[in-house]
DNA sequence: GTTTATGCAAAACCTTTGCATTTTG
DNA sequence: CAAAATGCAAAGGTTTTGCATAAAC
């Protein structure tokens, strides 16, 4: 489960097998941006991502590092950290407490789960720092976005919509 | 543990004091903004908060609320979701796993728990949508910015520094 | 009264979009 | 060769900053 050059030749031949049956091209950019994800394992944004894209294909634009990481997440081949896209959000519920994310809408609903509150930090996390906060964060679809989807399209909700071009 | 209106006047007389003992004025502006996120359950984003803070003071800038909401986090009053400040983070590690996020330098590593691979779902949370990941989420201060604050500030870092003013 | 916060305007970011050119299948 | 992706430049957003005015202690 570590990010060695096996397991990334492993995932690049997913992903080429992705593309090819999405009917995406594959081109030299896509497949560099691909394995700089699957490669550095801290989860970088993509202004880090186009920086180190630059060193192996100097031409490279920040827009398309940006399109093609939406086109990634879109194919399932990546995801994104926290809410999807958009600014800052602001929680004033000090209390412990859980979270689920629609991965379409954004939307953020607490709950409460005493068991979940009382997880134990595992040894290999000791050495990575001091934990203060367990959080527990369920990610799906909302019931909204689900029946907006099953209608037809799900192009608008509360907290604004998602679509990459 | 809802957001009703005996609780957020709890949480407001907290807010008088934490900002008394940190020689913070108290302006009407700053009390309003805490209670608006306080009182919205959904974690707005910077925006959103302005949007609803206009119907009650209608003069308040943008600027304001950001930098009342990032002294707030500051003071501990309130928390941001997900990794602190900055863009969308990507993450081609598509194996179940989980994160520790430094709640100062951004840093996201992840660790793996069978444990917490298998958590049951809350039967409440069945009502707000279909769950696809669970992921949990450890922050706290990751060793390198915990060193650094010893020393003596934590004003740089690799994912970039958190300063706001 | 002094110090600190606000509002304004402008700047600095980050992210997306339209279009001509290049590349892929 | 047709269809799609790239790079460029410019626009669209969000977030931050400097400074005069206004408000809190």
């Amino acid at each position: 489960m570590k990010t060695n050059p096996d397991r990334i030749e492993e995932q690049i031949g997913h992903f080429r097998k992705v593309l090819r049956k999405a009917g995406v091209k594959l081109t030299h950019q896509r497949l560099v941006i691909f394995r700089e994800v699957a490669r550095s394992g801290d989860h970088p944004d993509a202004i880090t991502i186009h920086r180190h894209i630059l060193k192996k294909i100097p031409t490279v634009s920040l827009d398309t590092v940006y399109r093609t990481l939406w086109l990634l997440a879109d194919l399932g081949l990546i995801t994104t950290l926290g809410p999807p896209h958009g600014g800052a959000r602001f929680d004033a519920n000090m209390h412990s407490h859980h979270h689920f994310i629609c991965t379409n809408c954004g939307l953020a609903h607490d709950f409460y789960s005493e068991e979940f509150d009382q997880l134990t930090v595992p040894a290999s996390v000791g050495t990575l720092g001091t934990v203060n906060k367990r959080q527990v964060e369920l990610r799906g679809l909302c019931s909204k976005c689900a029946r907006k989807k099953k209608q037809s399209i799900c192009q608008e909700s509360e907290q604004g919509g998602v679509d990459h071009g």
